[in-house]
DNA sequence: AATTTGTACAACCGCAGACTA
DNA sequence: GTAGTCTGCGGTTGTACAAAT
């Protein structure tokens, strides 16, 4: 049984012939696709819209890059992945040229087996030994320096990326220290759903390990569950400057450079501090703020949505403090979870971030 | 040289969401 | 409100080719 498009006619299957290819080439650019259910007839062709579709998507379009995957290609794959899952066309839109199909075979057919070679769980980029040791439900210890250490303490053995609790509960308050961020609770139209029908979702701060690039994430995102991204990324190849703090980071955050126009995009904020930044491109590069709008959130809401990062050095202070408590659940999918507002940083490199609370 | 096995990637399938009449 | 259509997505299969036996 064929779809829709394809019971209107006999369409033919498999591989496209060089004619076939020609054909939809030349009607696609001197007409534009339009209605798909219609290219195949206008072109006179005998396949369905849809296959139609896909061949110019994944193999005909002028501005597909051809080739291998260079390997910060492989490493900007794994790194968002890591965040975004098996999400194919998201990876795809930060690999310029590539498409999802592409991006789906190359990481089944390479980075896959890789990843499995290193060790390492391709859906949680966790190492498969240690998944059960990271799983803590009532306060325990994360420290590179025992089996348990994450990709990126693994990575880096020199580091020291410890976090702690302290605690017998799973949630408990932090203290928070200069410099620190502020991510500002997120609107949600749904009043009644929120805590305590402030009509806000606070928001949380979640920081991952690479497995491949030393790349220390941080992912903002809502607590509603139909609701992630955007994402913050860190580079912790910066960290390894000792003049770089994680305030001057954010500092490059800032003042990012170029991005696309999707929603979804990673915004790439240049060699200085190799950070990137998951989300809408700033179209401001010299303005003090980040701004971002989480995908759900209304021109009306935008504003309130913004993630914000002070540009001085000196004056993290000035943000408000937030509330904040673990969430160990993500412990599961990566390394360290710090939710809810707040995340502390010690004026020292960032592999020596520590997390208490 | 013939056959089997492995790999890369092109293409298909089914589903879900958006849109429209 | 609903059924039909279109589009996009992720999972899966099919195919061509290379390497191994």
């Amino acid at each position: 049984m064929g779809h829709h498009c394809c019971t209107k006619q006999k369409v033919k299957r498999g591989l496209w012939s060089p004619e076939e290819d020609e054909k939809l080439v030349r009607f696609i650019t001197t007409h534009g696709h339009g209605s798909w259910s219609s290219v195949p007839k206008l072109a006179g062709l005998q396949r369905c819209g849809k296959s139609c579709r896909l061949r110019w998507i994944n193999y005909l379009r002028p501005d597909l890059k051809r080739g291998s995957f260079s390997a910060q290609e492989e490493r900007t794959i794994i790194d968002v992945h890591r965040i975004l899952g098996n999400r194919w066309s998201q990876i795809a839109k930060h690999l310029p040229g590539r498409t999802d199909n592409e991006v789906k075979n190359f990481w089944n057919s390479c980075i896959k087996k890789k990843l499995l070679a290193q060790g390492l769980d391709p859906n949680t980029h966790n190492l498969l030994s240690s998944t059960s040791s990271l799983k803590n439900s009532n306060g325990g210890n994360v420290n590179s320096s025992n089996n348990s250490a994450t990709p990126f303490q693994k990575a880096n053995s020199s580091s020291i990326f410890h976090m702690s609790t302290g605690t017998s509960t799973s949630n408990c308050s932090m203290d928070v220290k200069i410099p620190f961020v502020t991510l500002p609770s997120v609107p949600c139209p749904d009043q009644a759903t929120t805590p305590n029908g402030t009509g806000l979702f606070p928001p949380m701060l979640h920081a991952t390990s690479s497995t491949s690039s030393n790349l220390v994430s941080f992912e903002y995102h809502q607590q509603n569950p139909s609701a992630a991204s955007p994402y913050v990324m860190v580079d912790s190849a910066a960290a390894g400057r000792s003049s770089s703090s994680f305030s001057s980071l954010l500092n490059s955050l800032s003042t990012g450079l170029l991005g696309n126009e999707e929603e979804s995009c990673l915004w790439d904020c240049g060699l200085e501090a190799n950070a990137v930044l998951a989300g809408p491109r700033h179209e401001d590069a010299s303005q003090v703020q980040v701004q971002q709008q989480p995908p759900g959130l209304t021109p009306d809401n935008e504003k309130n949505g913004k993630l914000g990062v002070e540009s001085d050095n000196c004056d993290f202070m000035s943000t408000a403090a937030i509330d904040s408590s673990f969430d160990f659940d993500f412990m599961d999918r990566s390394s360290v979870g710090v939710a809810a507002g707040g995340m502390y940083y010690n004026l020292s490199p960032i592999d020596q971030l520590a997390w208490n609370c």
